[in-house]
RNA sequence: GCUGAAGUGGUGGAAUUGGUAGACACGUUGGACUUAAAAUCCAAUGUCCAUUAGGACGUACGGGUUCAAGUCCCGUCUUCAGUACCA
């Protein structure tokens, strides 16, 4: 009997999905655990064959914990807003809704087909208002909290209130905006509802504010900084700059130190964890202030000696008047450095810039500031070596010497770090010494016995600080503590802790997103919709571009006002600001709907509750998740967070969600490369048109399709660095004199000389093209446009490189054809059989024969009846010596398999399960004895032919809860021992002995061996190594 | 620069606490079956020397520890990923 495996797996797939066999109770005598994938986003591509790597590997533990007797919540969702979505709509007018559940169905079949072992009961769909009333729900949640640093949790925004009535904020220890004034309790009560609104709103764990972001005018929209490319926008091209603009943001600065303390206590992996930690990026100092010194003042200080004491009193006087108006405040992690500040530096954007530059510096700081401005964040940061800034003519003082310290600016200092100001030691900073160098500010030394001219002393172990008054003498860590000290007896500093962890911001200018339950009041101050009108549903629009004014996609509803006293969504007309007001514009980011689906899964379909108390007791957390490495610092960091609040607030009982976490890595297509002529970029327009008559000839001349030819190797790494000139594209189709000669054939009478201003690009194509010798028709590729003007060059050997699937690089290999040519228990075991899980590995569909051949042998070793009948003898258990070869066999396959699972290591049980097969084959077992239990060890991996197997053998019901076979040790114990006999460390033959044979023994059998003789050759070993069990070693 | 991971045949990859390097596959070659192909089965397959027997070399490179090193230690190089003027 054939294995048809089509016909085999969708007969059980059937009924799985009828029989629910998969669907999770909440609740349960079994214990419980959690297998959980990252959703997928569902895009127009489909899956591909790195996909469902991850899904595979948590399939089979599923279902290896099914068989240990566990309750398991293995569900599967989609993360089903996002930009692709979005973008579609904008080119083609169909709605999000409407593509996204078209794709949605596209995965669900793909699934499908592969086998997965989810509950779909518990599907979710980030984009479905019954879900993301809850995402809704919890950021109302956030809103109405804040963080008390005494408690150091999330609490009710309520009892900040009453504080403040009672006491004002000068007491409170709460994380908040570094701006906020001090207020008593009478101010408090005096301030009308507006000012303790807007006092409050910095305070909240989700709050508004002015925001420094990428924005681009010609897209309206702010971008991330990846995707912005040299300064201007990945897509289009359109320039950058940075820009405030008021934004939603998310206050998880609050949790920095519980997310970096949290990590200890979950099994993730160490790079992982690395990540999160660099991310958070905890730095402990201090913080130390500086007073501004007026420039008339400074001048005086500076010549206190030769003047007058009225004039000096006169100058301190002038000194205290104007230090009360100016302060900087720093953040260092060397306050054991203070007494080597030789100048302070701010970013260009400190809000001090404007205010203490003086008249003769101000026209230079501000061409300055304006030019950094122009600059992105990346673009800066990428542009390392270039030092550049001014001088504001301000003076600061030092805290302890009272020298003035000139103040600069500079863009190597980063708003958004620390304070955006540091004080610069230049003998113990690289970039302070660089920065000292370049503008001719002294340099002093304060390390003792430490040549400073070539560069800046950075080595905190080695110091010995000098040259500064009390500090000298100390090392690192005890000046560190005493400048600590004598900043605060001084009122100008205190030990600090720094994170590098911004608040996130939480507003994005899209259509395909979350929107906000919010509107805004007369005065303009957001106001929550209450819960039980939840969800506020997207509105329709008319397109879904940015409005003319720059308001995002939402301003073009024209629905899109909320009624305060019939509590819905009402039309922008009626807006009068007493009772219908307008609703947010903006809406949510990815993260927001993925950074708590996982609880939702526990209770899905729950219309009252987010899940109820029940299920998020009885489920707890995530056992196992599986997921990419990329999602470290976004998905994983902002579910940390979340979870985090939701457990302050008392509505998820752990604070951790996952306490395992895999990443499995990428499987790479093999990308194909042609090289293709090109209208140059520099060519201006006006230069094509004088020459348009032979660009169109030359376009003529490659019009008929592919052509071949050599490329060296050295051609073609200048083609890939942009490098390659016209006289390099001669020589190439210069090539068997081609080019002459075809052109006097077509009667085109162009030479290549004519052809001018034309690039030679590497682009990618699909793998046929390489392999076809045909002229191959390129212009239905959407990316060849007309500035193409058609050749496409070949390599004699394609050149053939090993990268990301994607479909730009034409390198995907999609499920679908797998599981019709081989099916989906072959792709499952391929998947795994690649190699080892968390590592990146090429794919290559010609090897996927050999796992399908052991599938066709494992059918075989149920089928040696007649003809190929099924057959499997269900005899006693005879006590056979065949038998006891098969126990060997199954019980060394239970041991390896089991430890296999459990490390994760799926990639050796599918050797061992070939070795298994190879070997039952081998000693023709058909007992059932053997192969039944054989059939649970496999059913994780390959749950078709299992099932199918396992009904064939009389078993009623599905084979997925059948126990896992027990590891029965008695049946591997061996009799003897093939030891290896090495000779000074060189393994020369083997030798059989027993088991149990002594030391001794072992050594006076080998000696005796006329092969160790002929080794020896008369000499008499120095020493003979015998390690029973293990081998035996001969050094002579 | 920093952090993390990794370097083993033509390819993907195996190798418990240091104990027979290359399991299991792919590919290649040869053979069987077939009119032929496919499928299937059998054999060989790290490199080099040798007719065989056998030998030398071999886990990125250079050292070291050990009876014994892919594995442990020191140093170097390379690749991949993340991150970065973080004060």
């Amino acid at each position: 009997m054939k294995y048809d495996f089509n016909k085999i797996e969708k007969k059980w797939q059937k009924y799985w999905a009828d029989n629910q066999t998969f669907k999770a109770v909440n609740g349960s005598d079994k214990p419980k655990y959690y297998v959980l994938d990252m959703f997928p986003y569902p895009s127009g591509a489909g899956l591909h064959v790195g996909h469902p790597l991850g899904y595979i590997a948590s399939d089979i533990y599923a279902r290896y914990k099914r068989h240990q007797g566990f309750n398991v919540l293995h569900p599967q969702g989609y993360d089903s807003f996002g930009l692709p979505a979005e973008q579609y709509a904008i080119q083609t007018g169909q709605h999000p809704a409407i593509t996204t559940a078209e794709n949605i169905k596209t995965y669900r079949r793909q699934l499908d087909q592969i086998g997965f072992s989810f509950d779909w009961s518990r599907e979710v769909r980030t984009s479905d208002p019954s879900y993301y009333k809850w995402t809704q729900w919890i950021f109302i949640q956030l809103f109405n909290s804040w963080y008390n640093n005494e408690s150091d949790k999330a609490e009710d925004i309520s009892t900040l209130e009453t504080i403040f009535s009672s006491e004002g904020n000068t007491k409170v220890n709460a994380v908040c905006d570094d701006n906020v004034e001090n207020f008593t309790a009478d101010d408090w009560n005096s301030f009308d509802s507006k000012k303790q609104q807007e006092i409050l709103l910095q305070y909240r764990l989700t709050y508004l504010a002015e925001t420094e972001v990428n924005w681009c005018p010609a897209l309206g929209t702010v971008l991330a900084n990846d995707e912005i490319v040299n300064g201007v926008s990945e897509r289009g091209g359109h320039p950058v700059i940075r820009k405030k603009m008021t934004q939603w943001s998310m206050r998880i600065s609050a949790y920095a130190e519980r997310l970096l303390q949290g990590l200890d206590k979950i099994d993730w992996t160490d790079s992982l964890k690395e990540s999160q930690r660099n991310w958070i990026g905890k730095s402990v100092g201090a913080s130390v202030t500086f007073n501004v010194i007026a420039s008339e003042a400074k001048q005086s200080a500076n010549y206190k000696s030769n003047t007058s004491d009225a004039e000096r009193s006169r100058s301190d006087q002038n000194v205290i008047s104007t230090t009360l108006n100016h302060q900087i405040e720093v953040f260092t992690t060397r306050p054991d450095t203070i007494f080597g500040v030789s100048f302070m530096t701010l970013a260009p954007e400190h809000e001090l810039v404007s205010q203490i530059t003086t008249p003769e510096q101000k026209a230079e700081v501000e061409a300055y500031v304006l030019a950094t401005a122009k600059r992105s964040e990346r673009d800066r940061m990428a542009d390392v070596k270039t030092i550049s800034g001014a001088f504001t003519g301000a003076y600061a003082e030092h805290p302890f010497t009272k020298e003035p310290i000139p103040v600069w600016i500079g863009d190597y200092v980063l708003a958004g770090y620390g304070t955006g100001a540091v004080m610069s030691v230049p003998c113990g900073d690289e970039r302070d010494y660089a920065f000292a160098k370049h503008f001719n500010i002294p340099i002093p030394n304060i390390f003792d016995g430490v040549d400073i001219s070539e560069g800046a002393f950075s080595d905190k172990e080695k110091t010995v600080i000098g040259n500064s008054d009390f500090l000298n003498g100390m090392n690192y860590k005890k000046a560190t503590k005493r400048a600590i000290y004598e900043l605060e007896q001084i009122g100008q500093g205190e030990g600090k802790t720094n994170y590098r962890l911004r608040d996130a911001v939480f507003s994005r200018q899209r259509y395909w997103g979350e929107p906000f339950p919010v509107y805004y009041d007369e005065n303009g101050m957001p106001q929550m919709i209450a819960a039980e009108h939840l969800p506020v549903k997207l509105p329709e629009v008319e397109k879904y571009l940015p409005t003319e004014t720059g308001e995002p996609p939402l301003g073009n509803a024209t629905v899109w006002a909320w009624d305060t006293n019939k509590n819905e969504v009402v039309s922008n007309d009626l807006i009068d600001n007493e009772t219908i007001h307008p609703l947010e514009l903006n809406t949510m980011p990815g993260w927001a709907g993925s950074s708590w689906y996982f609880n939702r899964y526990m209770d899905a379909n729950n219309t009252e509750e987010f899940a109820s108390k029940e299920a998020l007791d009885y489920w707890q957390d995530v056992d196992l998740y599986i997921g990419g490495s990329e999602h470290a610092t976004g998905h994983l960091l902002y579910s940390r967070f979340w979870q985090k609040f939701l457990f302050d607030k008392g509505i998820v009982p752990v604070d951790e969600f996952a306490k395992k976490l895999i990443n499995q890595g990428m499987i790479l297509g093999t990308s194909a490369f042609a090289y293709i002529l090109k209208r140059s970029a520099e060519m201006p327009v006006s230069y094509v048109n004088e020459d348009f008559d032979k660009f169109q000839k030359a376009k003529n001349f490659f019009s008929d399709g592919l052509k071949t030819f050599v490329i060296s190797k050295e051609l073609r790494n200048k083609i890939v660095h942009n490098q390659a000139t016209k006289k390099d594209l001669v020589e190439i189709l210069k090539y068997d004199d081609w080019f002459d000669s075809e052109s006097k054939k077509k009667g085109l009478d162009i030479k290549l000389n004519d052809i001018s201003a034309i690039d030679i690009r590497e682009v990618h194509v699909p793998v046929e093209f390489v392999n076809s010798s045909n002229e191959i028709d390129f212009s239905k590729y959407e990316k060849w446009n007309s500035d193409i003007i058609g050749a496409v060059i070949l390599s004699d050997v394609a050149h053939r490189e090993v990268e990301k699937m994607s479909k730009s690089k034409y390198n995907v290999v999609s499920p679908d054809q797998i599981c019709i040519d081989y099916g989906a228990d072959s792709l499952r075991l391929y998947e795994m059989f690649l190699g080892p899980l968390e590592q990146y590995k090429p794919w290559n569909t010609a090897g996927i024969t050999g796992v399908h051949n052991f599938l066709k042998k494992l059918w075989k070793l149920y089928h040696q009846g007649e003809n190929g009948s099924f057959y499997v003898s269900s005899e006693g258990s005879p006590p056979s010596e065949g038998l006891g070869e098969a126990l060997k066999t199954l019980h060394k396959t239970i041991k390896k398999v089991q430890e296999d699972i459990e490390n994760f290591s799926f990639n050796t049980s599918v050797s061992t399960f070939m070795i298994a097969a190879n070997e039952l084959t081998a000693q023709k077992c058909t007992s059932k004895e053997i192969l039944e239990p054989l059939l649970v060890l496999i059913s994780p991996y390959a749950p078709h032919i299992a099932e199918e197997l396992w009904e064939k053998l009389g078993n009623s019901g599905s084979i997925s809860t059948a126990p896992f076979p027990e590891f029965d040790a008695s049946h591997l114990v061996e009799s003897s021992k093939n030891y290896p006999i090495s000779f000074n460390g060189k393994m020369r033959f083997t030798m059989e002995l027993p088991m149990d044979m002594s030391k001794e023994d072992i050594e006076k059998a080998v000696m005796a061996h006329e092969k160790t003789q002929e080794q020896l050759a008369g000499r008499t070993p120095k020493k003979v190594i015998v390690v029973p069990g293990k081998i035996v070693n001969i050094v002579g």
